[in-house]
RNA sequence: GGUACCAUAGCUCAGUAGGUAGAGCAACGGACUGAAAAUCCGUGUGUCCUUGGUUCGAUCCCGAGUGGUACCA
């Protein structure tokens, strides 16, 4: 098990909204350092997406193994807890070859579920997410809320009202548990045996939204087009609910022309990228910096 | 060169019978415990082109200037 591993091991997290320059400064680092490098991205793990969701070039992956990239099918059930289990495995055999591991990727759930770990609470059949699904669609927010306060009057006060999925997630484990969704919050870090550096890059708002225009339009170009329209027939999937895809898919369904479209998809990246902004930005043990500055970059990996 | 019209938020525009202004889009800020590139919440950010005048008070009325558009030369 992992906590048998010796302490000097070392996992350094290089996140930052998408499209700053992540997965260049990533492989540097990890080709400087000869280790492999873990992908923190939750859609670039599916294989049927991959121009969409800027996944490392030919070179960048035959340069540095890379792992949790294709690794799953747009059918696949997955979930965040499952990416800190199977992380954790990966890591205790990684952490044997190499002394520091390089982890990437802009997903903050996803990083935060490994180093600092998850509460533990049984998966919900898919019975059940069905019925609290139809319980949202017929009945509404409102009836959701009814619901919650019964099974936990506890959450009910605590959770946004107006986040439906918030509301069906907690009603959902209260159903699968039979005991209150707020039983299973413990809140507490899990203790990992390794250190942890965690990296933040960023550069100016403008500058973000220039790459994030040019990478849309590269990506036009390289046929996110024909990938999308591929997927169009299982456009109802939750993976598929994705920048880049669900644009292209109302396209295709007449709601606008290809023009608005790639102007949405540019619209809503620069939306994600202050997402993820807003969320790195609570973490106090983020140090800053621009992709740029990659010899600051290695020394703090060195550190 | 002449005539007409226009100049208000980042953009497209509305408006104030004179009391320092508001829509859409864009933007900005925040939340986040198994669907997270998801989901949810909040916020007008403004020399009302410049400058004289009338007025208690001008973004609004009058004059001049500047810039733009259209038409006529």
């Amino acid at each position: 098990m992992h906590t048998d591993l010796p302490v000097h091991n070392k996992l350094v997290v290089i996140t930052g909204p998408t499209a700053v320059g992540k997965t260049s400064v990533a492989v540097e680092v990890a080709k400087a350092l000869r280790t492999e490098i873990i992908s923190c991205d939750s859609r670039q793990m599916y294989r049927e997406m991959r121009i969409g969701t800027a996944v490392p070039g030919a070179e960048e992956l035959s340069a540095v193994p890379h792992h949790f990239i294709g690794n799953l099918s747009i059918h696949d059930y997955y979930n965040v807890s499952m990416f800190e289990q199977e992380c954790l495995q990966l890591l205790d055999r990684l952490f044997q070859k190499y002394q520091t591991v390089v982890m990437t990727g802009g997903s903050g759930l996803y990083i935060d579920a490994l180093c600092k770990g998850i509460d533990d609470f049984p998966t919900v059949d898919l019975e059940i997410r069905r019925t609290v699904t139809g319980w949202f669609e017929n009945e509404g927010v409102e009836y959701l809320r009814r619901q919650l306060k019964m099974l936990d009057p506890e959450h009910y006060t605590k959770v946004d009202l107006r986040n439906h999925k918030r509301i069906m997630k907690a009603i959902e484990v209260c159903l699968q548990t039979g005991k209150p969704y707020s039983s299973f919050l413990t809140a507490q870090t899990r203790k990992r045996s390794f250190r942890i550096v965690k990296l933040g890059l960023n550069r100016p708002r403008e500058e973000l939204f220039e790459r994030i225009n040019q990478r849309t339009g590269l990506m036009m170009e390289e046929g996110l087009l024909e990938e999308a329209q591929a997927l169009y027939p299982h456009r109802h999937l939750n993976a598929l609910n994705t920048v880049g895809y669900k644009e292209l898919f109302a396209y295709m369904d007449g709601v606008h022309d290809l023009d608005t479209a790639i102007e949405l998809i540019r619209r809503n990246t620069r939306r994600y990228a202050k997402r993820q902004l807003t969320w790195f930005a609570r973490d106090p043990d983020m140090q800053w910096l621009h992709p740029g500055q990659l010899d600051e970059i290695k020394a703090k990996c060195g550190e």
